[in-house]
DNA sequence: TATAGCCGTTGCCGAAACGGCAGCAACCCG
DNA sequence: CGGGTTGCTGCCGTTTCGGCAACGGCTATA
């Protein structure tokens, strides 16, 4: 089923190797070939596409443009398959997912479980990236569903939902902060604390709060790993800060407590947002997937709401 | 600037012209050759497109998957050529608008004109028709931006925005109606009526309410020209319905009165909606105009809605 | 019932486009 | 200064495409 010229799939692989004949390799074709037809393309175009640099190509604002046509066609090629592929009742094809960490501990592997019981035939790619990486991957057609904090996001990403958890602090069960309701920022700084490295979006949600404190001590510890943070925090080492999303399995077991946030009387959000490319319809099979999505982390939303009420 | 494989192209043109022959004749080839690339995408697809009738072709339901992609295809290529456009400072292209009766009057000629002055290679085709062929021409990707009656709208078609103006009942300045301030439709009746045929949406907005009425006198005349009823009315042959946009000039004149229609104390609305594909993006000439056109509507509904408050 | 006018399809053949191979100059890095 | 890479370009066999003419099927009209 290609019946689109095959200058438009050979600019596509161009633009994401970087190069003519990295794209040759990848299509099996001779790299001449791809070089001819990208040339034909500017010719047409009536101008350049790519920016000759000694190691590769690089894309000209016009290529750029040509890239999101690019793109728009082959997804919406993907769409019509998987329409045609639905009509015969074969329901198969790959989601693909850019998502922050917080979700790898229960969220995603759950739901992908409970999907692939019923649809055996759909299967996943996920790709766990910091924030803007996720946009940004989406932006370039490389991930179907985007999950990250909710950030300005670009243009040409649509915000199918927007979902708000509480920031807490996450102690130890024997950790003397461990039998109270709520904390402030203040009462958890008196302990040590493992703290976020500017490429967690925790720590982008902290700082201006932190900043604010007469007197900020040194962080305990600090890491890009909230795997790494939540083990942490079990075994003691310090207090640490996550939406309860991200620690569902120690916090079944007891061994860490969730105690959220209080900031002078109002919680600390941490907004969540699921995002697909704008200019795009998506599979029927990745749209099932999608809406079963918002509706889980739209559950887990109201349950966390009734365990801690905003008032505090 | 044909990067696109023929196929596309012909597979476009023959659902466009329902038969392989007129297509070949639109454009310029053979129709062998388009008989063949029809042949070959249904080998590639692997089921086929069309349905061959004695007297020429009809889409199947894969046939008609494949148009939506193709029009998705085309149209997006169309936006990406007007990009390209715009970033050398040349405007240009074709703003393609299918739109009801009552706009003719005064709202779409005023736009077209102030538009084309500030930008005069943009050049428009506008078509009028009912409510649901406006859709329907939408759908089938015959125009860019529709303007219809809001029915309920396919899903595969955006609303841009809604107005919502009032109906009322159109009558000469000598009518002895023509001194109240608003009318009932009992009152209305008791004179000779204007009526539209079931054809335009005036129709289905009145029928309902007509129905209420204890009796209900055969009208004077029917049409299904708003035009001609709007001129029938100013000669005093008997009381039209319109909302106060269809009556523009006639009513600057001062030869028409519009007097709200008032139905058991609320008034009767008549709501306007503004349509596109929902999968697609504009081109940047047909986004600038569909912007000034919300732009016109909304400050029409707001004009409108102060000279006759809600509150009769 | 015969016929003229459509329709889509098919063989045949020349023309155009495509792809593979090998070799070119230009560039980067050690 | 070589060894590696990059993109580009003749040359040539293969594939695809399009035009022409003809065929069978169908409809409407005489």
């Amino acid at each position: 089923m290609r019946f689109h010229s095959p200058a438009i799939q050979y600019f596509h692989a161009v633009r994401r190797t970087g190069s003519i004949r990295a794209a040759a390799r990848v299509l099996n074709v001779a790299s001449s070939a791809v070089s001819r037809q990208i040339l034909k393309l500017e010719q047409e175009v009536g101008s350049p596409l790519f920016e000759r640099n000694a190691r590769g190509l690089t894309l000209t604002t016009v290529g750029e443009m040509l890239a999101r046509h690019v793109m728009n066609v082959l997804q919406d090629l993907d769409r019509f398959r998987s329409d045609v592929a639905s009509l015969s009742g074969a329901w198969h094809g790959t989601v693909s997912i850019a998502c922050i960490e917080s979700l790898t501990e229960s969220v995603l592997p759950d739901l992908i479980a409970a999907h692939r019981g019923r649809a055996r035939r759909v299967s996943f790619t996920t790709e766990i990236k910091g924030s803007s990486d996720v946009l940004e991957a989406l932006s370039r057609g490389e991930a179907d569903i985007g999950i990250a904090m909710a950030l300005r996001h670009p243009p040409d990403l649509r915000q199918v939902a927007l979902k708000r958890f509480r920031l807490g602090a996450i102690v130890a069960r024997e950790h003397p902060l461990a039998r109270r309701k709520t904390v402030t920022l203040a009462q958890c700084l008196a302990f040590p604390v493992i703290n976020a490295l500017p490429e967690l979006s925790i720590y982008h949600l902290l700082q201006p709060l932190i900043a604010q404190l007469p007197e900020t001590p040194e962080p305990a510890i600090q890491a890009n790993s909230i795997d790494l943070m939540r083990e942490l925090a079990a075994r003691g080492v310090g207090v640490a800060f996550q939406t309860q999303l991200g620690i569902g399995r120690l916090s079944r077991d007891s061994q860490l407590m969730f105690l959220p946030l209080d900031n002078a009387g109002s919680p600390v959000w941490s907004d969540l947002g699921i995002y697909v490319r704008a200019e795009r319809t998506l599979p029927a099979y990745t749209e099932s997937f999608l809406q079963e999505l918002v509706r889980e982390l739209g559950e887990r939303e109201r349950r966390e709401n009734m365990a801690y009420p905003q008032v505090t």
